[in-house]
DNA sequence: AATAATACATCAATGGGTTGCCATAAATCC
DNA sequence: GGATTTATGGCAACCCATTGATGTATTATT
């Protein structure tokens, strides 16, 4: 069934190509994730912000919402995080008084997470840092590979969805 | 989310094009990594294990390192985990049976951590369901798509070490 | 032989992630 | 008006991840 086995590493390719480059992948894909929350919370530490919580005052920030701000529901559904985790990462802004939850006057159910005005100072700040983390941990990739890396995250993303 | 307006979305890659796709970029990668472990970890409910212990797993049922076994040091390197962090994760598994930690003969100072004839078993079970997981991940994935992106991962994981 | 470096472990604190269950308030449905 | 659904929060248990400081045994250096 097997010839002459060549080395080890090529060997495993050769026996199963489909299962080690998904292995590969995913393997890459746990190391990059957490590189990329050690590395990008060690860039924040002037401000004591954490990647995940920076994506969190990232989602807040946008044109869109900065205004009248985000529910709990819809930020769950953005971030793809359990309610639980989320109130505490909430609970952590709050009490550093970046973000604040204020009652959605058309549903009373519904608390309205929004920037503060200290928050949005800070994020202004904060931009510029996390601009140099994207230049840093991005070196070398052109814009179209970039695209292509997003466009390939965006697709297994999907996948893993309904895994 | 109510009215139709893409200018929001669009309006920001033209402000700052570098910016938002790397802002897009890293954001995947933060979903698909949670989503990695939380669907990873329910696949493998049957066995109790999670994703990151799989990859320790997996390092260790490598042919070569399967007889002789894999020191902590080489394990930390190996995954990019904190060594405090590995410890315990370590633990859990051998606390399951599932590794053994041995002396090394040439070195006292050191450990080598080991697969059981229990783990042997265990993650020769384990892997039909990963097989499984990853084929659902991957789902319309060309193996070229695959090996692109793990190229991809791979240049970034380089990248985000040297930070 | 004394000193320094290495490999591992432990304790502590903090933060992030999950699941499961329960409680409360407000909107909706009948 | 009463029952149900929805949105949020709280509590608990577990696991994963980091940093920092401490200790102990063993090897390497000088």
């Amino acid at each position: 069934m097997s010839k002459a086995k060549p080395a080890v590493a090529t060997g495993e390719i050769l026996e199963d190509p489909a299962f080690e480059v998904a292995n590969r992948v995913f393997f890459r894909l746990y190391q990059c994730s957490n590189l990329m929350h050690k590395n990008g919370t060690r860039f924040m530490a002037d401000y004591g912000s954490t990647t995940q919580q920076w994506a969190v005052l990232g989602a807040l920030a946008r044109p869109r919402v900065r205004t009248q701000g985000m529910s709990v529901k819809d930020l769950i559904e953005f971030l793809l995080l359990s309610r639980q985790n989320l109130t505490a990462v909430l609970d952590r802004l709050e009490a550093r008084g970046w973000v604040e939850r204020v009652k959605d006057p058309e549903d009373g159910r519904s608390r309205l997470i929004r920037l503060t005005a200290k928050g949005e100072k800070t994020w202004a700040q904060m931009l510029n840092t996390i601009r140099a983390f994207y230049e840093a941990a991005l070196d070398g990739f052109s814009l179209e590979d970039q695209i292509l890396l997003y466009r390939l995250l965006d697709r297994m993303k999907d996948k893993l969805s309904t895994v």
